[in-house]
DNA sequence: CCCATCCCTTACGTTAACGTCATGCATGTG
DNA sequence: CACATGCATGACGTTAACGTAAGGGATGGG
């Protein structure tokens, strides 16, 4: 028979790993999807015989790629985010540049943050005139219920 | 001359209205957005002689529309959420499937705040290890400039 | 009167982010 | 062995959100 949860077979102990099919159907999106994060640079898998072989760390990289998907932002944007993540700590002006993006992207999301915050406000006050409305409605509607017009 | 402030003139104590280049100077974006956006059916501003004149409300829905943008949504949900705000109080039904639409958006509102703490944090964590990285670079380089190899 | 400045509509072009289809290799099963 | 399943690579198709170009009316200044 086959092994039906995991399609690549795991030592033990060691890192357990994904084919991209495991991936797709877990974070419930296409490998055509996940091949094209890879073209632009998003992820880099390891390769057995052709086929794509995913880690932990290559998993944790999709997951942020849709978050960040899921923030609005696009995929060189994100790919810019991730890069943060495995700047090498050698060269140091890359890493005062790193810092910089860093906290600029923090920036971004910090507005963000209030953006959202201002239209989850207004949509609560929107939302308390509508119970309103509908509790003046159903008031009518009982009052009429009782001597109202045919 | 020529009014250069306000190329729609105004009647003392009326409403202060808007050709489509001053709302696209203002906000930054081009005419052809504007109208792509009354094309999709998330404004309708009124018409002098075929132009577009644009009042106060219009302006307010812009700025919806843009912020909607910003957090991510495509045009067609940052309608739907434009048309919670001008639902009519009359059909009762209509309001109660409106309220759960404004709920579900506060909802998906809400998802996002959280996963933009969690990316905001982790990104603080990272600023930490560069900025860390970054003074024992630096300590380095002043050990090295005292005693270090050519 | 001519020109510049807005505005209009129509229509085709462009980019991002995949979807879809064709074709082919490798492996495991009845 | 025939077949299904999973993965691979191309290559073309699609959708959203505009950009861009073409052609034309209205207005105001020099």
């Amino acid at each position: 028979m086959t092994v039906s949860t995991a399609s690549i077979s795991a030592a033990p102990g060691a890192e357990r790993l994904y084919a991209i099919g495991d991936l797709s159907a877990e974070f419930g999106i296409s490998p055509r999807a996940i091949r094209f994060y890879e073209d632009q640079g998003l992820l880099r898998p390891q390769r057995i015989g052709g086929n794509r072989i995913y880690g932990a760390g290559d998993r944790a990289r999709l997951q942020l790629i849709l978050r960040g998907k899921r923030l609005g932002f696009a995929l060189a944007d994100i790919k810019e985010l991730l890069d943060l993540y495995d700047v090498d700590a050698d060269h140091l002006e890359q890493l005062r540049a790193t810092l910089l993006k860093g906290r600029a992207r923090i920036a971004e999301l910090e507005r963000q943050q209030q953006e959202i915050a201002l239209t989850v406000k207004e949509l609560r006050e929107i939302g308390a005139e509508i119970e309103d409305s509908i509790r003046r409605k159903e008031a009518a509607a009982r009052t009429a219920g009782r001597k109202g017009p045919p």
